[in-house]
DNA sequence: TTGTATGCGTTATCAA
DNA sequence: TTGATAACGCATACAA
């Protein structure tokens, strides 16, 4: 087994007659040192199979060109597209990715988001467990100058940076929608209220009822844990199997929509004259469905993006200061044969 | 800005008129030194505020506890899940994952396994690019004796660590069901010739249809570039074009099934009846499209958590040896309504 | 059980 | 334009 210790700037510097500091300028083709030697150092350190070592480069820089990134979990459609967002645009930047999952503990979380400090990660990015209420342990982050972008599950008070869509509004559009297509009974298939986005959503649900005159009935919201197919299941049937159950759905995510559409055909119930469904993220499920998921769209890789660009850019100034600083990314309604009475 | 400095072993020391060494020993909980003095020193860390620099503690141990994960793209199901399943072992392990993305370009490739090398990455596990056909640029992994797993699309010849699954059993197993249903024009949608478990996958499913004495029809077998929904529904509508069309698809992924069963749908056909259809990979869509794509379970978490034990398991041992070893993770035919005629 | 001294590979400071 | 030297924070061989 061959075991090769590495070539480093020594090696080079010794066998070029040269210090380590002229090595180490040249390899970054430093303008103070002449295009002669570094043309030299740069062959030879090819030649001799020169690779920097990362590790020491950053103990030495204090800076690791690393991103941290703490989510609940990695398989899940739209965190998957919110990773490969973050990482496309740090990878051009010569910046890695380093990822963790909470899966949704708050211990977890602490425990990583430690982790990720100690790697002394150039930035972090983070999206909330469901378990967490405080924060305290992103503290840390602030107090160093290191920056945190809270993306999607976001907390309400931070001042940080903030990557998330108007979940209000986004509830909104996608009621009215429903509103214009005729609906007059529109129910709701809700998150928990104590997680903002899914309370803002029925926010937005609520209030576009409220503006176009509709009843706000609350028999007809029904709050659902962890957004699954089987919950979404079940709440539908119970909304169907109200006395004047609704003509219209609007489902906070899509995989409890998809359930409200096939729990409605199986129901013998035609989509969308019977009932109209509206679900929210766009998953890939939505335009595999039959009738077609009409949905709002959730930019995941463009938030990801963002996150991304928001640590580089703080990353680029010399002034240092507190930054509460929060971005929001548009949503359309994308209307599929779910919805689409006219 | 507060903008602290770090605390360092050198200031629990100072605090404690005790020399580096101790405390640095002391906080690992080394035997050696004396419980009052180890219980002093944490205390002392917790108070001060301690954080270990990961960097430091690397650059000098030689052990980064980091394993590095190259693959095409990060979105889509079956390498989210492979991700999760590698990541969740990791970090049980006190491990970090770094995720690369080659966009299935070999240069990407070439480029991102660099910089993991860079990073000193203890381990590295490796789904190759599309394009990729050289794998030179993985050997320098081997010379150094750093551990390298190739996962599901792995190069044929390569003295290391391989998982994956019988893609050619699993084919067989897919296509005999068909047949066991009472298909007798079995066609297949199929995937580039010149990746391995593409390949395979035809040559199941050529083997089964000669086994039981079927023809094999050139004209039933399609291939399609990159296994799409669009590529998906081309291919059928040749399919179903043909003068005498097939009775069963077996498509070489989900996606292309499930495009399938919709443009059979369209076209008045009858499912399973007039045409039964099996898919690969299990993906989250094959249960919720009507009537369920019966399919072959692709155990991606499994491979995952194999993946970085073999990585874990490799890192334990004090002989270094060179290494081949190819690990298939079972699949199995998961029959649902696409298919069931009996 | 604790301390001394040194080095991991690089970059920054200062001087030449 | 180049070099000598120290420093980043930690871990380890060796000595006490």
């Amino acid at each position: 087994m061959t075991n090769n210790k590495d070539v480093t700037i020594y090696d080079i510097a010794e066998k070029l007659n040269l210090s380590t500091s002229t090595v180490s300028r040249a390899l970054k083709n430093h303008s103070s040192i002449s295009k002669k030697t570094t043309k030299k150092v740069n062959d030879a350190a090819k030649e001799m199979g020169y690779t920097p070592n990362t590790l020491a480069s950053s103990l030495r820089s204090n800076k690791t060109k690393t991103i941290g990134v703490l989510i609940s979990r990695i398989n899940r459609p739209f965190m998957a597209s919110l990773i490969s967002g973050i990482e496309e645009t740090a990878q051009k930047a010569g910046y890695n990715v380093i990822i963790t999952q909470s899966h949704d503990s708050y211990q977890d979380e602490v425990d990583m988001a430690q982790a990720l400090y100690n790697s002394r990660v150039s930035g972090i990015i983070c999206s909330l467990a469901m378990e967490t209420t405080k924060t305290d342990h992103f503290q840390q982050f602030i107090d160093k100058g290191i920056p945190l972008v809270f993306v999607d599950r976001v907390p309400k008070e931070f001042n940080t940076y903030r990557v998330m869509i108007d979940n209000y509004s986004a509830a909104f559009k996608a009621t009215k929608h429903l509103i214009e297509q005729g609906c007059t009974r529109i129910a709701h298939i809700a998150g928990l209220k104590f997680r903002n986005i899914y309370n803002e959503r029925e926010r937005g649900y609520r209030d576009a009822l409220k503006q176009y005159n509709l009843e706000v009935d609350e028999d007809l919201i029904v709050h659902v844990k962890t957004m699954s197919y089987e919950e979404g299941e079940k709440a539908t049937n119970k909304l169907l199997d109200l006395e004047t159950p609704p003509d219209g759905i609007f489902s906070s995510n899509d995989t409890t929509a998809v359930a409200a559409i096939q729990v409605a055909k199986n129901r013998g119930l035609k989509i969308p004259e019977d009932i109209a469904v509206i679900g929210f993220n766009n998953d890939p499920i939505s335009h595999i469905i039959d009738p077609g998921l009409s949905t709002i769209s959730h930019p995941a890789f463009e938030m990801g993006k963002t996150c991304s660009k928001k640590i580089l850019k703080h990353l680029k100034r010399s002034k240092i200061d507190s930054i509460t600083e929060i971005t929001f990314l548009n949503t359309e309604v994308i209307v599929r044969g779910s919805s689409k009475r006219k």
